[in-house]
DNA sequence: AATAGTTTTGCAAATGTTTTCATTTTTTCC
DNA sequence: GGAAAAAATGAAAACATTTGCAAAACTATT
């Protein structure tokens, strides 16, 4: 009935106790007496009062938030990894404070600026590659961070992820051993992206050991979706001379290149080889199903939101970077080259 | 050099100023001498300052963060929403409070308060049906809240979203003017999901008015996956009696009954009709490109941000809801019944 | 050079909590 | 029934900022 302003004193008022009792009643409920902690308890009620954070967060009590930057959500690589890590974080009492910056490592820094202007208990970040700045403002603030998707061997701050060269290099692996020597790759920009650089090295570094490399022409550069991917492989097709596999960068590249060669008629894998990495959901259930790597952004997403909640709640515990190898999936889209 | 702590009072004293004049220099930067600013920013970026946002909140100033709570992240549909509200909302300088309920409204409720203690200036929710309690708290705590994606006629707080119920109908409208009688139907479960709801009430009502419906055991019920449909369309197919149209709740589920029916030999649109609701990207670019509903989710995102934006920055311009018409995509999976 | 006007700045109070310490109330024990 | 111990409560200081008001410092005008 008083929806006006009903603050911590309000409350005492109304339940005729003072206010620390009623601060106490709510953070240590064991110190109050049950029938004292009833009268405020009914007091909230009636008042609708909500506790305010960020007055509990200026005396240095955590603000019960974890920052989020990701390049984008859309992609169902990061939206798969954000639903995991939100959801083991909420486990933990946190929230989340969510932001994009579309490939941009200077907006990210100043997105994480932003965040600890809302002074934020811990960042986790996509990646290991970001601006000198960003590191220095992490440490500078003493906030723990941490770094998802992939792993980097010294890296000062705690990385929880797979490693993107090794995936490369699976798949590479895997074409090389099945007699490919023709092959083309369909890969995101690399600028900004230690991901999808990763990768693309890991893959040529297998090539190499296997004694050949991406075709000079057949280097194609997309950005990350089905439609662009498609476009890429269809305008390959028609060309005179053809590859007998083509290595994308994640799975949906690989989607958009299936639907390519379907259209033009092209089977796979009897006429072409078509890989993905990522193993993303519905990579399985592809007709035929795709071959992949597995990297599991729901076991990321949850291995990190662990750490990095612990590191918070409990510093000592500190637990180190984790690294959770990728994993080849042979499916059917993969095969001897043709002729 | 001094990493410590640097609240606005070290700054003060680093640029010999009180620290009224450092706070004024933020927030009403014109009414302070340019050469005081400047031996401000230098002290600020010297001690590496970084402003306080829950101190400021305190004074009633506003946080600065917009909650939004999805029912979960990792479905296309919604992280397509999530990217671009956020995108948008960023753009007028709030930060998202992102959380995620799993179907269930009862979280929801508790995710609300949750948002309400970090005293959120505005509350974004995914559908129009939500808890008594929710509603309750929303309108008790006198903070703008928006609605997205469907429409309610007469509700109290703003939408911006599609009309699903529309949606379906045009997808059953399509099927039955193409002659279809023996249908289909493979849907999420409609509990506390209105959006699934609304849009298979559709589906029925234009059958119905077409002198049909789904058949007796037709109607299946899966969750959101390509799995899961493919599983579904599966297991149909081995029945001895099998529609010509199979009408799914969403393009994630028709990607999976495509699967399915591909693996079983089964020509789409000669042998059986496919269609979604929602085109999503990737359903054009599919083989065959699929016939569905187009709900422009960027779009919406967009237009609910710069909606909740405006109502929290000047209350007075309130938008009222808006409705973005769905739209019948006929494209290749549709087709007339065999025989 | 003095006055009036304007621009800058500082003081102090206010914001909504938590927490330490002291005080009051209750319980326990003989 | 009273003393000692234990439990519950309250007063006040603290947290990092903002802001209304008044004082101080400049400018312009004569």
């Amino acid at each position: 009935m008083k929806p006006k302003k009903s603050d911590i004193i309000a409350v005492a008022k109304a339940a005729k106790v003072s206010p620390s009792t009623v601060s106490r009643s709510f953070n240590h409920p064991e110190l109050v007496r049950a029938s004292t902690r009833a009268r405020i308890d009914a007091a909230v009620r009636r008042l609708g009062y909500i506790r305010n954070r960020a007055a509990q967060t200026i005396h240095g009590i955590r603000s019960g938030t974890i920052g989020l930057i990701v390049p984008t959500v859309d992609h169902a690589i990061f939206a798969e990894l954000i639903q995991s890590f939100s959801e083991s974080v909420e486990e933990f009492g946190f929230t989340i404070l969510l932001a994009s910056h579309g490939y941009s490592l200077d907006r990210e820094y100043h997105l994480i600026r932003k965040m600890l202007e809302h002074r934020v208990d811990g960042m986790a970040l996509i990646g290991v590659e970001h601006s000198e700045d960003s590191f220095a403002l992490l440490t500078q603030q003493e906030i723990p961070a941490i770094l998802l998707w992939n792993h980097a061997e010294g890296s000062a701050v705690t990385c929880v992820g797979s490693d993107n060269f090794r995936a490369g290099q699976l798949i590479g692996a895997h074409i090389v051993s099945l007699g490919h020597r023709e092959i083309a790759a369909v890969f995101p920009p690399v600028a900004e992206n230690d991901r999808a650089a990763h990768r693309f090295e890991g893959v040529c570094a297998a090539l190499a050991a296997g004694g050949c490399r991406i075709g000079e022409t057949w280097h194609l550069e997309t950005r990350y979706s089905v439609a662009a991917a498609k476009e890429a492989v269809a305008e390959l097709l028609t060309r005179s001379h053809r590859p007998t596999a083509i290595i994308c960068g994640n799975d949906v590249l690989a989607w958009g290149a299936m639907h390519a060669l379907a259209r033009a008629g092209v089977r796979v894998p009897e006429d072409v080889t078509v890989t993905g990495i990522g193993d993303f959901s519905g990579s399985r259930e592809f007709e035929p199903p795709l071959t992949t790597v597995r990297i599991p952004a729901r076991q990321i997403g949850k291995r990190a939101a662990r750490s990095i909640a612990t590191a918070i709640v409990s510093p000592d515990e500190a637990t180190g970077s984790v690294l959770i190898p990728p994993e080849l999936m042979v499916r059917a889209t993969s095969g001897l080259p043709r002729g």
